[in-house]
DNA sequence: CATTTCGTTCAGTATTGACTGAACGAAATG
DNA sequence: CATTTCGTTCAGTCAATACTGAACGAAATG
């Protein structure tokens, strides 16, 4: 049996795989996320990870890209070393908002099309509000967000239970 | 030149592989965003796309799984219809928030592994903390989403111009 | 019961994309 | 200037997946 550990970098690697992402990006990203090094080399990576040298150079760079690893180094030492960015979790959210406004903005663009029928461009309005109030609401979330002072043993959120709301 | 319709479609096809979904897939769903009639036939479907009638079937029961499309149908006439389901954006972007927690819960069993430095658990634990906040906070904002009256010439949302928050 | 008209399934193809090993260039080191 | 040690690039392999056409089954229709 693996290491819960390991264990969890798979699984890491697996839940990204659903996303679409490469399978070791998702690895690569969990071991980051869980080493206590200050950070890691590629070769390191490689090893760990059990994939080429080439792979960890690949994905590091994607990684970097989209603002989730950063790069480090050690003076007098060539070598590049890999964290997990800080706050990256944070640049994360914002860039699936901004994902959701590219969205908005097709669909804006569907409303204005010549020749709709009424309900046709109403139903486009409509969602377009819908992902520009969503737009809003996390952008002010971000303006007031602060890290907590002290972490404690956090409750899960407690979610609604399926409204079932009159309709 | 394309017509702008066609255009548009096109680029909802884009738009969607960029995110790891088949073409057909944004395309279709872009399709059935903008036809004025109530639902269209697979085959009609596949006449405007270009695609199989097989790729058709494949797509729509896909867009289904995802409660973005469904499935109506006419007394007296054996074919299935399709057309963008009622409120399927909101559902979107519930299954994202879904995504977050998911991930979350990975994070949660990353700051829970044995012998991890207290940095590092830390540093997950505030993770933790903030995918937790936001998804109290997208589940609040389903709580209170009502459609809007009667949507005007919608002014785009006024996004915070870069931080530049001292630190 | 033959025929038509649906949708789905299935085998096959073609394309994409993940991943590798080896070659390469750049920088240090002796 | 030869050697070592990095990272990246590149050609190539292998697996996954998008898509098709054809076959099929189910339901209607005559």
């Amino acid at each position: 049996m693996l290491a819960p550990r390991d264990k969890l970098i798979e699984d890491f690697g697996l839940f990204f795989e659903q996303y679409g992402m490469p399978r070791i990006f998702g690895r690569m990203y969990g071991l980051l996320l869980v080493t206590d090094a200050p950070h890691l080399s590629l070769e390191q990576i490689a090893n760990e990870l059990n994939i080429s040298k080439a792979s960890a150079s690949t994905m590091a760079r994607q990684l970097q890209a989209m603002y989730i690893v950063e790069k480090s180094t050690v003076p007098g030492d060539r070598r590049d070393y890999y964290r997990a960015a800080d706050g990256h979790h944070i640049k994360t959210v914002q860039m699936k908002l901004n994902a959701s406004l590219a969205l908005s903005a097709l669909i804006q663009r569907g409303a204005r099309l010549e020749g709709l029928s009424p309900p046709t461009r109403k139903r486009l309005k409509s969602m377009e509000h819908f992902y520009n109030r969503v737009a809003v609401l996390i952008d002010n979330f971000f303006e007031n967000y602060r890290e907590p002072e002290e972490v404690e043993h956090e409750a899960p959120p407690a979610r609604r239970t399926k409204p079932s709301r009159s309709r």
